[in-house]
DNA sequence: TGTACATCAGTGAACGCGCGTTCACTGATGTAC
DNA sequence: TGTACATCAGTGAACGCGCGTTCACTGATGTAC
């Protein structure tokens, strides 16, 4: 508690902490720089020396938000087997769990064209991502666009239905089954016909 | 040409024709009261007679979206052959149809808490939405939850990615291809095992 | 070690804008008799 | 058939609000010598 020393110190980050808060509690659509600034306890003035104006910060709200999505994919990863259909399942899993874990940052990675998709640093964090469900999908016996596509639908179907409480009778199962649900839907959508 | 008489005789429609394009032109979250009655023609207050409020409009358009949203189905659906699962496959491929058509309706329908999902017109047409879905995997052979998840799943995560522009692979298809793949993905979430 | 100066980070007042909402109003339509 | 009146649909001025943006400023930090 040093009593607000003039210079905050990070506020780039504490800014993107708060932006984070601010878009999870009122969406893209509620989302302003002004909201953010108070909410990081500094003039509504400040972000601009480190973001520019709104999208800016939305941008690196989402290249951040992209590598983070990567992160929790691999986490459900390296606590599944190591063959590639398990591998490719957990992924999908790690993508779901990103959307519910964190609604508001999924929406705007998947749904919002507010970031600048031209900053390279957002455009390298979601080609990672892009890039990392294609070699998965590949590990796993998949041959093209179709594989992709239909692995990448079902998990995406999942997590937007789910995020947006369109899904109600999946969202009631309690967890165990939930999650025996969510990769029975996977599951057919794997390259290989199932087992 | 006549004039403009005081009295717009059907200014309830024309609200809704102006709501549709001003959302389709700015999105939910650009969507405004004032925007739709300049369009529409009309003073800012006048709306309120007809909605009451910004939220009254879009419940109203949404319960119209998901109306339209069934009626696109059908209409894929009676082009097809009478199968069940071909049926059902009709269904998907008028879910995306919708949604390519009308991705800012979609957007209200599916990602958007803004309408008021109490309203009963709504939920009726809602409801009919969501019953027509598990009535069609029911029709190929689908036996529970799980069935109606991937169908539902499948279509609605290459709706959300195509209309986000997420998908760039498959959007660059030219138009027949592009169909074959996306009745390929669907093709995997039918219940029965494909042949 | 000290001093001068440039640069950087954050402040706070001011501006113009579009928004939702309210309100007294006016023009048109329908109904009672 | 005519008249009086209630009701309805739309107008336009006014308000207060939060927003983005600009700008002169001030406090803190770093660097040159």
């Amino acid at each position: 508690m040093t009593d607000k020393p003039y210079h905050h110190g990070d506020l780039r980050h504490a800014l993107l902490l708060a932006g984070e808060a601010v878009l999870a509690e009122r969406g893209v659509e509620g989302f302003s720089l002004r909201q953010v600034a108070r909410r990081a306890g500094v003039s509504h003035a400040a972000p601009a020396h480190h973001f520019g104006d709104s999208r800016g910060l939305l941008t690196a709200l989402a290249a951040e938000g992209f590598r983070q999505f990567l992160a929790t994919q691999t986490v459900r990863e390296a606590s599944a087997a190591p063959d590639g259909r398990s591998q490719v399942l957990a992924a999908g899993l790690g993508y779901i769990d990103f959307a519910l874990s964190r609604p508001a940052l999924f929406r705007l990675l998947f749904g919002s064209n507010h970031p600048n998709y031209a900053d390279p640093d957002l455009q390298a964090a979601a080609d990672a991502a892009y890039q990392h469900l294609t070699e998965q999908v590949a590990a796993a016996g998949g041959q093209g666009l179709a594989d992709v596509a239909a692995l990448w639908s079902a998990a995406h179907g999942l997590a937007d239905l789910l995020t947006a409480g369109r899904m109600k009778a999946v969202e009631m199962l309690d967890p165990e089954t939930r999650d025996a649900m969510l990769l029975a839907v996977l599951h057919r959508a794997l390259p290989i016909s199932r087992t």
